[in-house]
DNA sequence: CTGGATCCCTCATGATACTG
DNA sequence: CAGTATCATGAGGGATCCAG
């Protein structure tokens, strides 16, 4: 992991941009985040969104965004089951924060919506991702 | 670590976000681009502006802000040794994203507003402040 | 469908010492 | 001053199987 893990108690010395990243350490929290900005979404529907990541870091990386209070886990008693994942008041917050990255990545890194790539992304690499 | 080293190379099927986090991946890229956002900082400025970042690592984090074009680094041949770091125009452009992940760590998290940062202060007195 | 439980292993980070 | 060079570590993350 990159930074300490998010505690609101947590002692961050003066620098709230590692205070803010905290919050987001691990490696799917903002693309979680980001696809949860657009609405409520059940656990295969995130797994849908996030093609590589596994069942288990899903998971995790969900429990420990409930823990930190960005977003909330709703159980439906029912069969089949059925979890809905949302954003908190507090993590709708944090969408000035998603849209900035999310911006700055569409200029910068050529990362089409569609997942379509231009630019520098070496040939090699999304030609092989594609035949995959 | 959080998500995978910034290298265009890598598969981001999608999503800006975790593009753009890939480039603040590791454990003190944010904080070293936010305070190169207050202008060119010598070696030993930055580790003072971060207290508890090694030497090694605070290597380690420029050379790859460096390779991703997001820092420059100047070496002057003087002795003693002086190297500057700077943020490149790129980096520069990175700007509402840091100031972003900065507002709501100030809002969010108890930090202190407007410049004043504790992280001048060595973390045992800052731990033991609180403490008390 | 939505996980929990295990095993395993890489790698990012840390501590320390040395150098031009 | 601004780094390298080594060595050690442990937690993050992947794969797989099991369960209500």
């Amino acid at each position: 992991m990159s930074l300490s893990r998010a505690k609101l108690t947590s002692n961050f010395p003066g620098c709230p941009v590692e205070a803010t990243l905290s919050f987001l350490d691990g490696k799917w929290k903002g693309v979680i985040l980001f696809h949860l900005m657009g609405g409520t979404l059940r656990f295969n529907e995130l797994r849908r969104k996030l093609p590589s990541v596994t069942q288990r870091m899903l998971t995790k990386q969900l429990r420990e965004l409930e823990e930190s209070g960005l977003v909330s886990r709703t159980v439906f008693p029912v069969v089949p089951p059925r979890v809905d994942y949302a954003l908190t008041p507090l993590g709708l917050t944090l969408r000035p924060v998603i849209e900035a990255l999310a911006a700055w990545g569409e200029e910068n890194v050529s990362c089409l919506p569609e997942g379509r790539y231009l630019g520098e992304v070496s040939d090699v690499s999304v030609t092989a991702a594609i035949k995959a």
